[in-house]
DNA sequence: AATTTGCCCAACCGCAGTACG
DNA sequence: TCGTACTGCGGTTGGGCAAAT
């Protein structure tokens, strides 16, 4: 008799040598060898053979979990980098929950590393967003800055040559607007408002277990467009994602308690609309959007605004 | 020092698509 | 064509750990 034990309680598991209980929880290192081991010399695929040939008590989706997620050499461990934070989220934007997919735009990164990324940037932005004082105003500004940040790669793409972000400068209030100067980005009456928001939100929260600063809406940073290089992110260390996870009206009511959310009367309030189609560069200042596109995220939101 | 809370991550589950006999 | 097995994907769970209380 053997006794196969973990931290994990529910993976204590007794089994004698002709058992052919299925061992579940957490890979032992001997487990984690012989597959390694098997591999080497025969190959991926056929799991379930993988399983049995390779004298593991597992089954072949356990094997296949685990040596994709882990024990494939070119897995890459440590935490995301900015690029490759900007990068998943541009990809969520573009793709939705494909998580495989934005994995294979990440070498190294396996689909469950980024969706658990992803999941606890939502789970801040529930949170966030749940806060009483963010609730009329966080979502919104949040998706107007979404929409402005694909406008802007909308426009780059289009006329790369007229939107180099990185050298045009757009004369800006002293305050108020400040956080969005660097990209050109006039501060509207709402981004005004915003950094307002922003200066609010940090007395109301500092000092307790709910978003800091360095999670709230930053439109600068939100604004960057891809193809920067890596000196132009440095900020981004210094500044949380959690808000960037804007897919947060499709969580599940029932787990996040987004029952309290009136998205519907916020936009009414907001005079948001919409969708709307398109994405519009201004004539007087080229680096102004008018900052409605059609996107995904829109639908989205339409089908959060009906439940 | 003890307890609670929140974050992170590995692993499991269920489902859909595909391959194959 | 149908049934079964296998594979891959996205969603979910729960334990470990560190920070906060």
């Amino acid at each position: 008799m053997r006794l196969a034990m973990s931290s994990s309680s529910k993976s204590i598991i007794c089994y004698s040598e002709e058992d052919t209980e299925l061992r579940r929880g957490p890979w032992s290192i001997e487990e984690d060898d012989l597959l390694g081991n098997y591999i080497a010399n025969h190959g991926e695929g056929r799991w379930n053979l993988v399983a049995i040939r390779a004298g593991l008590r597992r089954t072949g989706k356990s094997c296949r979990l685990r040596w994709l997620n882990y024990l494939k050499p070119d897995v890459k461990r440590g935490n995301l980098t900015s690029e490759e934070q900007l990068l998943i989220f541009e990809l969520h934007s573009k793709w939705g929950n494909r998580w495989s997919k934005i994995a294979q735009q990440l070498p190294g990164r396996t689909d469950n590393e980024i969706k658990n990324y992803w999941r606890t940037r939502i789970q801040k932005q529930a949170r966030y967003m749940k806060s009483e004082t963010q609730r009329t105003t966080g979502f919104v500004e949040f998706f107007k800055g979404l929409q402005m940040t694909r406008c802007l790669h909308k426009a780059q793409e289009s006329s790369p040559s007229a939107m180099s972000l990185q050298d045009q400068e757009i004369p800006m209030p002293s305050d108020g607007g400040s956080h969005y100067s660097s990209f050109g980005i006039e501060a509207t009456p709402e981004t005004q408002h915003l950094n307002q928001h922003e200066q609010n939100s940090d007395s109301e929260h500092n000092n307790g277990s709910s978003i800091s600063n360095s999670e709230s809406v930053n439109i600068q940073y939100m604004t960057k467009p891809l193809g920067c290089t890596t000196n132009q992110f440095q900020a981004l260390d210094n500044y949380d994602f959690g808000i960037c996870s804007y897919d947060g009206y499709n969580i599940e009511k029932s787990v996040y308690d987004m029952d309290s959310f009136n998205l519907a009367a916020t936009m009414d309030a907001q005079n948001l609309e919409l969708p709307v189609i398109g994405c519009q560069i201004s004539e007087t200042n080229p680096l102004y959007m008018e900052s409605e596109c059609s996107t995904r995220s829109n639908d989205e939101l339409w089908q959060f605004m009906n439940i």
